[in-house]
DNA sequence: CTTGATTCCGAAAGCGCTTTCGGAATAGCC
DNA sequence: GGCTATTCCGAAAGCGCTTTCGGAATCAAG
């Protein structure tokens, strides 16, 4: 296989190299014909432009990074993965690179982004689960990298953003448990760093206070982002003096953890107490029992975030470009009425 | 943030450009005073050299890519974060970037690797999944580019592989379930073309035979990648004449699709039907009830994949570079001595 | 046929870095 | 002190592409 470059494929047509690379990039100042000369040749030998070499003369790097989060479970990726999934989709569209970077602890986090920012390697960035305050996000602010976020800080005003509302998810959660005629609702929560950690017991808080029920904050529990960690928070309210006979999981990675407390305990979760997740992951179908959860729609997320990235690329204006998206109530078997409780209020 | 080049800094100086970077890349005719202002400079002014020309300029890529596979399932996919992560942090050692490259659809799989090749955007590429005859690998041998395999195919001799021993996992499975006195044994494998399904089969069948069982291919289905065709896979070998007492399932994702299957039947997983699957997936815990399965060692190999495809690329020959791990069998739940027979044999 | 507007392409600079080469300055040796 | 060997740095070319500018050729208009 021998190197088609510029240079040769002008020398073949007779042309000279600028030409040829107008004639490729569609400048209206090459006739027709040699439009298709040069097209149909370089179609012949299968030509690609040197991307370096590309980026280099151009400034621009057709190139984005998506942020892989730190202090990961290997038991919440799914999502890593679906999401890489459609932001790669979208942006093969215009033929750009996806990069995948990670910093090496999360201390340094910044430090990565600083670095990605400074050598050029990317025209935008996409980070997930942000802090209240991200100084990623801060940085990303002063370098005057295009970037988005999948999820939002406290001081959300100024960025793009792509966000699926889990406070009214939870309000809405508990709302449903209520019905169920539950009043001892027990909430598991995320560090409270992250934000969608404090949004989702923001919630909780609201529409317990809501339906008239008395705080009691011996129900919440704060627990890693782990099956273990949700165990362990979930057994030690179980075990104290008012258990609670439902709990609501900032995420299904938790809530998986609940259930096995759950059962641990000699209690079967969907009767004694019931679990509600969220995120909706696909392998709740498959727990015992089947997770009831709030989904959000992961699906074509990432190619949506792929895309409004594209657009501040473009030049749009990032406050533009801020969704909230609704997360829905699945139900599986993990959820029931309140035992003992009078079955007139039992609704799905 | 004002632009910091190389020829800022050699300007701060009092330096030439080309002094500045060799004292950057440490060759050896700088002294040493020199290299510690330069490097103290640097350091200050956070430099970080411009990727877009240095690849042009050194004509390597430093960069890797990773092929997501295709026709890929959401259930499945920590594998996919996991060795992700172990491969960016085996680039992170020489700052080298790693892209997700994914084909529109599985049939240009191959001219996404043309592609690849030829923008000179990667200096390596990583592959899952071959196929039996891999027209990927074809083409990788023939453009030169340095890769490795996440699996094998059948001709491997002559390219870089890392790679599980599922072949013998399954001949151990089947010795097992054999053990528990297991007599009709099902087994509910992966489309063929995929290398790996084949030697899956091939243990099985292997060992079927060894313990002296009778063929019976009315215990063998072949399904796609996904619980959902597990499931239907086994509930049809369930419902047939002399259903099985037992299921191998070629991936845990299919496992759990069985599991599901055999509760749809009114029977009990683990029980009346055992089920084992193969991948080690953490959720597996959390199934119902939870899976006992093939656990290969998916923690650490990203990062080695990518040390063996760093020193292909450094000159290494390929071929020093094949390794077969082997598997073993975590007992959870989902297996247990066949209904009815005598409990002599139940060992763990 | 001349003039001015168009159409199309060549020429050349430049993107920011690396790397080879040669030469000035210093050191080492008898 | 003269010579060669060594240390260190400047100069310059070049990586493969893009893009601006200017000019030759063609065209339309008078």
């Amino acid at each position: 296989m021998q190197k088609v470059s510029l240079k040769f494929l002008a020398k073949e047509l007779g042309l000279t190299e600028g030409t040829v690379s107008r004639a490729l990039n569609g400048y209206p100042d090459i006739s027709k014909l040699t439009i298709k000369r040069v097209t149909a040749l370089a179609e012949k030998h299968n030509y690609r432009a040197n991307q370096a070499a590309r980026r280099l003369a151009t400034g621009v790097a057709e190139a984005v990074a998506y942020l892989l989060p730190a202090n990961t479970n290997a038991l919440s990726e799914p999502f890593v993965s679906q999401l890489l999934e459609g932001l790669g989709q979208s942006l093969a569209k215009r033929n750009w690179d996806l990069l995948v970077v990670q910093a090496s602890s999360s201390e340094n986090e910044a430090e990565t982004i600083a670095k990605l920012s400074r050598s050029g390697k990317v025209s935008g960035v996409v980070i997930s689960r942000p802090y209240k305050q991200d100084p990623r996000i801060d940085l990303l602010q002063k370098s005057n990298l295009p970037f988005i976020v999948h999820g939002r800080s406290v001081n959300h005003a100024d960025y793009a953003w792509y966000d699926v509302d889990s406070e009214t998810a939870f309000a809405d959660a508990v709302d449903h448990l209520v019905e169920l005629g539950h009043q001892r609702i027990g909430f598991v929560g995320a560090p409270t760093y992250y934000h969608f950690s404090q949004m989702r017991l923001n919630g909780y808080r609201a529409a317990i206070a809501n339906n008239g029920i008395a705080q009691d904050d011996s129900l919440i529990e704060i627990a890693e982002l782990s099956d273990d960690a949700g165990e362990r928070a979930a057994v030690s309210m179980l075990k104290s003096q008012r258990p609670p006979t439902a709990i609501l999981c900032a995420t299904d990675t938790q809530a998986i953890g609940a259930l096995a407390a759950i059962r641990s305990q000699g209690l079967t979760p969907g009767k004694d107490v019931s679990v509600i997740g969220y995120d909706g992951l696909a392998f709740g179908k498959h727990t015992n029992p089947p997770l009831t959860t709030m989904a959000q729609p992961l699906a074509d997320s990432g190619r949506h975030m792929g895309d409004m990235l594209l657009a501040i690329i473009d030049g749009g204006n990032p406050t533009d470009y801020q969704e909230l998206r609704g997360a829905k109530l699945v139900r599986r078997m993990s959820d029931g009425p309140v035992l003992g409780h009078n079955k007139i209020t039992q609704t799905s």
